[in-house]
DNA sequence: TTGAATTAAACAAATGTTTAATAAAAAATT
DNA sequence: AATTTTTTATTAAACATTTGTTTAATTCAA
C-alpha cells in the first residue's frame, strides 16, 4: 500500500507540501516547486505526471496525519474521557505551533476535493471510544443530552480556530509570535476544562 | 469617504466577490469576473486599474462588514453580556448560513494582507463593552480571572469553526446542507449557554 | 463637439507540460 | 572482468495555453 520513495521524490514533495501549505495550490507554480526543491522543472510531471496529481497525493496524506492524530486518542481504551481532552488538546496544540499553516490548508482546499479525501473520515470519531463514553455520561444523567456531533465540533473548534484566526488575535492583543504560542499553550490546561464544564449538567 | 459605484462597476464587484469568496484570488482570473459580470475584460483594468486592487477593496469592504456586525453588538450600552452572546451567534450564524464561504475567505485571504486590513480592528473588540461586562463579572467574583482574549476567542470559534469545516461534519454526519444549517441554528442557542458555564465559577 | 464608456484585438509574461538529447546506473553479454 | 546494451534519471529547450494588462478604435452621452 504505501508507496516507496527516491530521494529525488521526497526532495519534489517536502518543498511542494511547504509551498501549498504556505500559499495554497492555485498561488504556487511549478516552477516555484522545481527552485525550492532544486530539481529540473522537467522531473516533477516525469515523477509525478502532474502538478494537480502531486497536490492530490500531498492533501491526502496531510488531511490523514491530520485526522489520525484525533482518531488515535479518541479511541483508546484505556484513557478517561477528560484524559482524551487534555491530549488532544497538547498534541495538536503542539502540532500545529509546529506547523501553522496547517488548518488553514486543510480547511481552504477541502472544499473543492471532497469525497476522495474525506473517505478518511469513515465513521472513526463519531463511533470512537470518546463519544461512547460521553454517551455513557448522558446515560448516567451526569451530562447533558445534546447531539455528540456539538461535542466533537466545540472541541476542535476552541483548539483549532484560534490558529486560523491568529493575525486577528495578534493584532488585537498586539501579540508577537511567541506571545501568541504562550496563549496556546495555556489553552492545553483551559480547553479540557471547559468542555467538561459546557457539557456537565 | 464612501465611493460612490456607477452600475457597471458594481456588476464587477459583485461578481467578483462571488468568485474571490468561492474560488480565492489566485483561482479566480479576470476573464471569470468579466464573464461572470457580463462586462468587457478591459472595463475591469479601466475602473479598477488591476485584479489586485479590485480584490484589496473588495477583500476590505468583506472584512469591514465582518467585524462591524460584532463591533456593533459588544458596544451597545444597554444589553446585558448575556444578551450580547445571543445577538451575536444569532447574527453571525444567520450572516455565514446566507454567505457559506465567508469566514474561509476571510481567514485565508487574511494572512496574505496583514497591515491593511487588519487596521479595522484598532482596539474595537477588546475595549468593548463586552469585555467591560466580562472584566466587571470578574471583579465581581462571579467570572472565573482569565484573559479576555480567551473569551474574546471562544465566541468566535463555537460560531465560526463549524461552518469552515462544514465539509467534514456533513460528512461525519452523513448530512445534507438543510441538516447542516439546522445544527447551526440549533447552536444559536446552545452557544450563549456554553460560553456562560465557561466563565462561571 | 468634447469627454467618458465600451469594445475587439494585441502584447508580453507566466505557467503547466512535453520533447528530444544526454548522463548515469543497472543488466546482459562476451 | 571488461564491454556492450538497456533502462532509468536528468537536463535544457520548446510548446501551447492562460493570464493580466494595454492599445487604439468606436460608440455613447453631455
Amino acid at each position: 500500500m504505501k508507496k516507496e520513495y527516491s530521494e529525488t521524490e521526497i526532495k519534489i514533495k517536502t518543498a511542494a507540501k511547504s509551498l501549498f501549505l504556505r500559499k495554497g495550490y492555485s498561488a504556487t507554480t511549478t516552477r516555484d516547486i522545481s527552485k525550492e526543491s532544486d530539481i529540473n522543472l522537467a522531473l516533477l510531471n516525469y515523477y509525478f505526471t502532474s502538478k494537480k496529481k502531486l497536490f492530490e497525493i500531498i492533501m491526502l496524506e496531510t488531511f490523514y496525519d491530520f485526522i489520525s492524530k484525533m482518531v488515535e486518542v479518541y479511541n483508546d481504551e484505556k484513557s478517561t474521557l477528560e484524559e482524551k481532552l487534555k491530549l488532544t488538546s497538547s498534541k495538536y496544540i503542539d502540532m500545529i505551533i509546529a506547523e501553522p499553516h496547517l488548518p488553514t490548508f486543510v480547511v481552504n482546499e477541502l472544499k473543492n476535493n471532497p469525497s476522495s479525501i474525506l473517505k478518511i473520515l469513515k465513521g472513526q470519531i463519531m463511533e470512537s471510544k470518546l463519544v461512547d463514553q460521553y454517551n455513557d455520561g448522558v446515560k448516567k444523567g451526569v451530562y447533558k443530552k445534546i447531539d455528540p456531533i456539538h461535542f466533537v465540533t466545540n472541541i476542535l473548534s476552541l483548539i483549532v480556530f484560534p490558529f486560523i484566526s491568529s493575525p486577528i488575535i495578534i493584532k488585537m492583543k498586539k501579540f508577537n509570535r511567541k506571545e501568541f504560542n504562550d496563549m496556546m499553550h495555556e489553552r492545553k490546561k483551559l480547553i479540557p476544562q471547559w468542555i467538561l464544564q459546557m457539557i456537565k449538567k
